[in-house]
DNA sequence: TTGCTTATTGGACGATCGTATAACAAGTGT
DNA sequence: ACACTTGTTATACGATCGTCCAATAAGCAA
């Protein structure tokens, strides 16, 4: 008789794939604390010392995954500017809408994104990941702002505010779900916006 | 002849508390990833077994931290509230003055606060200290923000809103110090008080 | 000075960490 | 059916983790 594989082979590309997917899933669910190469391995299915054979390191492989959920994020936000047109209002709140609702504002996303955060201090590899994915977040927002009445003196404050409102709600959102819901973080940031093009100042 | 003493012994308070702060240096400094108890010992200069004499486990210790530095942080803002007099508008300004003026807008407690955020999923008693520390910081806000006209239906998200955004402020000064200055920051927050407690709507 | 209290040390324990490497086996082409 | 490529496993290594406990000595009281 013929016994069953032992394991199956995957091409770099996908092995690589799956080990960044399962690093974000440990990340959400342990934390960064929680977050080591064995865990990793056990989550996608492998032995550990695959995780050697396809990242320098684990600190390499987090800051892939940092990239990767970062333009899950964006495409999902993408999507939702796609959908809303061409009028600049409505493409504003069309990514605060966005940045509050499924799959952006899900629990096992939040976790992961405090963890990263959490590393940023201490990982010059996802220092950088961090600088790279708040500029580009940064520009987009003064690329939707700019359209909507912000005067340019006023458009990168205004998106430093947005983007902290955003990151201090899904913070608390994350920490202790609790104290408020998506629904109420969503209508926050929506009046948010209001007052900033609003504002003549 | 008599040699110097080894170590010299101090009151369970004061042991305590100097732990207590070597723990707050060592978060700043390395993060929730590099805080240890040797490391944490080797800060206060004492030996690794004294923190398991002191506290339950290194939880129990890094929870305590976590108070003692809200604390610090409450009692800046009340020193901040005190010298600000009794006109509604002028307390406001000063709690958010007070929160990016040094000794709370520091980049060492800074980053101490951002890993203790980095705990809270996982760590049950520093989610514990957590919801409570911020729901004081959310009651005392509400309470300076009724006398500035906010209507009570709408205290909780503008209390929630502020806390948000001078979280990821807090945040994004701590991670990439060289986006914006504390000073911007400050601004930042000044400019949506005004747009909180003038906004009918 | 002598003795007592107890704050403090230092080492040991098992577990887990990240990384490197040799042996193995799955799948493909011949 | 065979050999070859290479994705994968298993193991070993030194370092560090949190916790525990007996031995030690610092400082105060008598």
């Amino acid at each position: 008789m013929s016994t069953a594989p032992a394991f199956t082979r995957a091409g770099p590309d996908a092995r690589r794939l799956s080990l960044i997917a399962a690093c974000a899933r440990v990340l959400a669910r342990a934390g960064a604390g929680g977050t080591s190469v064995r865990a990793i391995a056990l989550e996608a299915g492998v032995s550990a010392g695959l995780v050697s054979h396809y990242f320098a390191g684990i600190d390499a492989l987090v800051a892939e995954t940092y990239a990767h959920v970062g333009a899950q994020v964006s495409a999902a936000i993408d999507v939702a500017l796609a959908r809303a047109g061409a009028e600049p209002r409505a493409r504003l709140d069309a990514y605060v809408t966005a940045s509050f609702a499924p799959p952006v504002a899900s629990a096992e996303l939040l976790a992961t994104w405090v963890a990263f955060w959490s590393l940023v201090r201490s990982r010059p590899a996802i220092a950088r990941q961090h600088d790279k994915q708040y500029a580009q977040f940064r520009a987009r927002l003064e690329a939707l702002l700019a359209p909507c009445g912000v005067p340019p003196a006023r458009l990168r404050h205004a998106a430093i505010a947005i983007t902290a409102l955003v990151d201090g709600l899904w913070l608390e959102l994350c920490l202790s779900p609790r104290t408020f819901s998506a629904a109420e973080a969503s209508a926050i940031a929506h009046a948010a916006l209001d007052a900033v093009i609003s504002t003549g100042r």
